[in-house]
Parts: structure tokens; C-alpha cells; sequence
DNA sequence: AAAGATTGAAATTTCAATCTTG
DNA sequence: CAAGATTGAAATTTCAATCTTT
């Protein structure tokens, strides 16, 4: 088990390396195909967060929502407002608190980026539903392996 | 299901997003872990690999191994060498060819991360053995789910 | 003072170009 | 010219400090 990963069945380092790298790998694969239409993971998060709520959300909120800190939706959403997915509005109730407001184009770049995620997803699903639970382990080991190198 | 994650059933977008968010989010556990012990994920990469091959290894294999660009390593081991790491030793057979070898200090880094990694995994193993593979989804959406903001 | 957001700097990774050796 | 490594710049994220509003 897992020789392809160069650890040995005693280093115990191996699972959680391998669990890791296998997410990496998935991640990276998702995110070529989300830049094929101009997109990242962390800006699909945003749109699908606003698309969800159906209403324009604080910056803060998305933080709390996505999972980051908040000076990076400050400039994660001027990036998507440089790209006119969304749109910043102001609070009329608190006037410190800024809204991101999903954009038309915005909408429709969402769908475009759910449609690659469907696909990757059943990329990932195909490769992964035969085998069983020990099998998942050796390939999520395996998917770690590509080598890649520029 | 994916209640906590805010995707419906229908919204196709859902699986994917929550295993990557999951793996984010165990990812960032142990980054936490391991800076403790003045470690990264990507540090301990190089030192494990450094030392399963019990020899100095060139710095690009290196970048194959932990799948990255090459320039990345030369930068990480930069780094590592600034910490006492491992040391860039010059090869008399091919003189563009450098490798990378790790220090006493490093070994110890090495078994210290390795030690922090193995009780991260039985975390992880703790959190998610008792339940089935549909329980496992619905865990790792929950996993996803901690609101981390500055 | 606390909450919301922003700014500028630091850290890490990738890309493009360069330098040295083969 | 190809291979190995490095350098400098760009992209993204986090941290610390700041600014505005409550």
C-alpha cells in the first residue's frame, strides 16, 4: 500500500499526507477547468454564497461564509467587481456595513462555473464509486502522484 | 443533507464544493498543528521525502515529488536552509545539478512533524471512523463548516 | 470602545525570463 | 540547443494597523 507515495506501511506520516495530497491534486484539477471560464474556487464561493441568499450580503457575512478572513473578500470582491460579477452597494440602515451584490453577468458566469464543478464532479465520482473504502484510500494516494513540474 | 453548507439538494454545486471545503479545512488544522513546531505542510514535504530517499536529492526531483514548479523549491529550500534545515549540497558529477540534504536539526524537525502529523490523523480518525460513507459526507460538509474570521 | 471595512506589508506559490553547465 | 537552477514579478491569502460609523 501506498508505494507510489514513497512512504513505507510503518511511517504513520502516510494517510493524512496522502489524504492531503490527493485533495490538492482534486483542487487543482477543479481549479484549471473553473479558469477555463474565468473563474477560481474562491470566486465561484462568493457567487454561490450571494446566489444562495438571494440578496446582496455584508462583506463580512461572506467571510464568515467562506471561511477567510475578512480583508481578503475586501479584495476578492474588488477583483469580481473588476470583472462585473458583482457589484458593492451601501447599507442605508448602518452606513458602515457594504453589501455584495450579484450582477446579471455575474449570474451567469455562476452557471457556467456550476456546470464545471457538475462535471468535475462526476469526473471525480466515476473514478472513485467502483472501489470500496479501502480502495479509495490506495487511489486518493495515486490521484497525489501527478507529477507535475513546469 | 448539506443543510449547514447552505446548498440545496438540487444545487448540483454541492458535493464537490464541500469535500474541497472539508480538506481545506482539515489542511488548515494541521498547518495550525505544525507551526507550532515551526513546521508547514510543505516544509515537512520536502523533509519527508529527503529522508525516505536517505540521500540528498536534486532540487527539481524534489519539485516532482511534491508535485510543484521548480522555482517553488528553490524558494522552500531557501527557506529551509535559513532554518537550519537541510543544506544545498553541489554535485561533482553533473555541476548544474544541486541537491538539497537534510541537517541533524532537520531529522529532529522531521520526527517532531512527523509526531504531530500522527496524532492529527487519529483526530481525523476519531472524527469520522464510527460513521458510514454517507455519515462521512455529511461530517466532512460539517467540517467545512467552522467560521474562521480575523 | 466595538463593528465593518479597507490599506499596506509579509508569506507562499506560479509564471516568465535568465544564467550556467552539458 | 536542452537540463538544472535561480531571479524577479504577479497572484492570492493572512496579519497588523487604520479609518469610519455606531
Amino acid at each position: 500500500v501506498n508505494e507510489k507515495c514513497g512512504f513505507t506501511s510503518e511511517s504513520n506520516i502516510s494517510l493524512l499526507f496522502s489524504l492531503l495530497k490527493a485533495a490538492q491534486a482534486v483542487e487543482t484539477r477543479v481549479e484549471i477547468a473553473l479558469g477555463e471560464v474565468g473563474l477560481s474556487l474562491a470566486k465561484l464561493g462568493v457567487l454561490n454564497h450571494l446566489v444562495q441568499a438571494g440578496e446582496p450580503l455584508p462583506l463580512g457575512q461572506i467571510a464568515g461564509r467562506i471561511a477567510c478572513v475578512k480583508s481578503n473578500v475586501t479584495q476578492l470582491v474588488d477583483r469580481l467587481e473588476a470583472d462585473g460579477l458583482v457589484s458593492r452597494v451601501s447599507d442605508p440602515n448602518d452606513r458602515r456595513s457594504i453589501r455584495a451584490a450579484i450582477t446579471e453577468e455575474g449570474r451567469r458566469k455562476y452557471e457556467a462555473g456550476a456546470e464545471v464543478l457538475r462535471s468535475q464532479e462526476a469526473l471525480l465520482i466515476e473514478e472513485i464509486a467502483p472501489v470500496d473504502r479501502a480502495e479509495v484510500v490506495k487511489l486518493l494516494a495515486n490521484l497525489g502522484n501527478e507529477t507535475v513540474v513546469q
